[in-house]
DNA sequence: TGTATATTCTAATAAAATAAGGCAAGAAGA
DNA sequence: TCTTCTTGCCTTATTTTATTAGAATATACA
């Protein structure tokens, strides 16, 4: 049970992470290795929990959510943490829950179809036990969005905590 | 050139949303379509830009980013824009960006190794032209992280557009 | 060095995607 | 209303891709 990544499973991130959809035949080219052995790579991958899942990136605006916000919210203590977890999860409008320090506990990002939507998801987290105060900025636009996962920043990253052993060369299979 | 999406497009990317991977007879199966039929809705979604691109989600402390913050920055008025637009996209720290509205001008959400390459990273942002001030929350921990596009919520958002128009039952092959 | 484990390959089989051609329903226009 | 054009879907045939099994090679460890 080898933990240990290399520079191919780098590569098959840093390629999936560019295109999802990608074939095994494809990545198989790329790494220079053969499709089963790639195909063994990947399940491994996300076996071990590294790739969490697939999806998609689409344009929210054309599917009718025209407001994006991040709203920060306070809650008092650990009292309180557990329902608001619960709320939290339950919410649609919710993409995604920080928790995070400075101003307040939690940064939230939300999504949802108008002012009026957001106005009745603002005043729902406010009757929440414990919340003591919430700051919203709307999002104008994005300018960058990416996922872009850089094989060689990842080997920078890891390699002073001696999770990535080795690259050999020799296993580079002629195409 | 009908730009009009039905329920069985918002299955489809529902589903994506969940699994970005699955196989267009997956996908068929999903919506009781023939495969060619699914590819070819696919392929509009993707020339219409409703799906912009298809991702992975990763564990990012595995692979040694083990810092993940928010960045708010203050840049003065329009002048330093497109200098500051062009710096965000260079830095392969910054994985978003936003413009926002309320305090600060911008946010970014930032992930890198260590304390020690967010510092760095933060000496460089301050030192464009332009940027007053930058304010940085530390991610502790995400509590939820979603994708997922549901169907009947973005049919909500869409028809009182009426840019969704119909579905029709008879459109459904047998299985 | 010898043994056990990891990883890779090839080849055969199964599954999936693509491409071509045709049919039917609905829209646009005479 | 009738005709034509377009759109979306289907089926079939072909090509491409993925999976599985088994053998070989390399690696790690005692």
């Amino acid at each position: 049970m080898s933990g240990h990544l290399d520079l191919i499973d780098l590569k098959i991130i840093e390629s999936l992470g560019e295109n999802g959809r990608l074939r095994l035949s494809e990545l198989a080219e790329v790494v220079a290795l053969s499709i089963p052995s790639v195909s063994e790579r990947l399940d491994k991958l996300q076996k071990n929990g590294i790739i969490r899942s697939f999806t998609m990136e689409v344009d929210e605006r054309q599917l009718g959510f025209d407001i994006q916000a991040f709203v920060r919210v306070r809650i008092d203590s650990s009292k309180h943490y557990k329902s608001f977890m619960e709320h939290v999860l339950q919410e649609d409008e919710i993409m995604e829950c920080f928790s995070v320090t400075g101003e307040g506990s939690h940064i939230l990002k939300v999504m949802t179809h108008n002012t009026s939507s957001l106005e009745k998801f603002l005043s729902r987290i406010q009757s929440w036990p414990g919340v003591l105060e919430t700051n919203t900025s709307f999002v104008l636009s994005q300018l960058k969005r990416t996922r872009k996962i850089s094989a060689e920043i990842v080997r920078n990253n890891l390699q002073d905590r001696q999770v990535l052993i080795t690259f050999d060369e020799k296993k580079s299979r002629k195409v």
